[in-house]
DNA sequence: CGCTCGGTTGACCTAACTCAACTTGTGTGG
DNA sequence: CCACACAAGTTGAGTTAGGTCAACCGAGCG
């Protein structure tokens, strides 16, 4: 935890503040750990696992985010100490770290070192979202997956192929397109050289797929921990999830 | 500049040193302040007129969103110390305050008062970019419209009749759709009682217009400044800007 | 007087969503 | 061990929101 960059520069003292009321617990897949609207009362942050944010207006759903290892979320909200302004819910089994609000707002006002990392942190997520919008209104459905595929294969290592590091379906959400059109998409980046064997895919002609994809530092960033990416289509959505919601959240310090 | 909530609580000292290198400086109507990869120099503090913040991409560019006073921007980019990721240009003339990056950031470093100032100023602009995907993502271009029109009329009083701020065309890019269609959505909404007659909109029936529009805290927040809202639709921009670009920039202290 | 620019209107086009059918792989109960 | 059920994924057909292009109008201005 001290590791965490928002806690390496931290006094000892404001930490031990911190930390004294924190806990670790573990979710399954599914949960929901908060919903828009609802008070915040802790910082979260994502240790192992991946996560899901979203919005919702009018029985539409739409994926603004999906966050991997490691993480904060939520940070804005426990500052302004304001109600949720979007729903989390984990994707895979999850190891979540939560600090008190409270303990949090107090710690700011109170170490330069701890409120400065806060900033830091927080432009981040800032800037990540800048770079998600404009990846999701400046490229088509074909271009952001060519570049998700680039940017995963360079995060994997930079061999030929690569795997998707969730469900088709999830990976959709993230690019903001139906399973449906993601399916379409893949196989026309055929024409581009990738190759789909389920969740692995390779890349025979890196230039050419490259020439379509045309990254940009300034959207797709090296991302410091994993995708912070916009999206997903409005989508109706039935609420049928009753086998996670009572999911039981087995918890642990 | 005491009055802003971004310096309000700040402590004597650093004010004085902030306000030492600080300037201000009044630019005519589509000056270019900032292009996407600068170095950001400058805090900067709109304290009159307006400006549009826009992202490019392959010759395409995307408003991401439009402020009015008082608002800063590129807090983000001044805190990392990092290229800036959007364009800014004046909308009309505009006050705007500019603050040297390394004095800013200085000054977080010192000054907890400040660099908690500065959490919360990242967070509300972090919550209003949310919004603003929300509105994007979830909404139709009516709903939004007619959304953005009640949040006028409210801002200015809550009369039946409002005044459009800025020309049509900026208010197409700032709903995120381009000027024809935000034409035709006007006329759409003659349905739900809405009469335009140049930049003066009346609404008649506000009931029937609010059952359209289901405003929602969550994402039509009471705005502390002005708009920041997303938008406009793919445009491939022909550069013809020459006359802007070499608008002189009458300084001023 | 005629230019330009903002706005409007109409015809057309395209990306992306929806719905529905079908395939495949996986796990469960008989 | 097999049959069935279910979920993810794929494929195809139809729909729609929204953008593009082009023509047109009216106001301000040299």
């Amino acid at each position: 935890m001290r590791r965490l960059p928002l806690f390496a520069p931290v006094d000892e003292e404001t930490f031990r503040r911190l930390t004294a009321t924190a806990f670790l617990q573990k979710f399954p897949a599914g949960a929901d750990l908060l919903t828009e609207g609802d008070p915040v009362d802790f910082l979260y942050i994502l240790l192992d696992g991946s996560i899901e944010l979203s919005g919702t207006w009018n029985d539409k759903e739409t994926t603004l985010a999906v966050l991997g290892p490691v993480s904060t979320f939520i940070l804005a909200a426990v500052i302004l100490d304001a109600p949720a302004t979007m729903n989390a819910r984990t994707i895979g089994w999850s190891d979540i770290l939560m600090i008190p609000g409270a303990a949090l707002r107090a710690a700011i006002e109170e170490d330069v070192r701890f409120s400065s990392a806060v900033a830091l942190e927080l432009s981040g997520c800032y800037q990540g979202l800048v770079r998600a919008i404009k990846n999701q209104k400046l490229r088509g459905g074909l271009e952001r997956l060519a570049n998700y595929l680039l940017a995963q294969q360079s995060r994997q290592g930079g061999g030929p192929t690569l795997t998707l590091p969730y469900e088709k379906r999830f990976v959709a959400s993230l690019l903001g397109m139906s399973p449906e059109n993601l399916s379409r998409a893949f196989s026309s980046l055929q024409d581009y050289g990738v190759i789909v064997d389920g969740p692995q895919v390779t890349i025979t002609r890196p230039a050419v797929l490259e020439r379509l994809a045309k990254p940009d530092p300034l959207i797709d960033k090296h991302l410091p921990t994993d995708a912070i990416l916009i999206s997903k289509a409005d989508r109706e959505r039935n609420l049928q999830l009753g086998a996670h919601r009572a999911a039981p959240l087995s918890g642990t310090v």
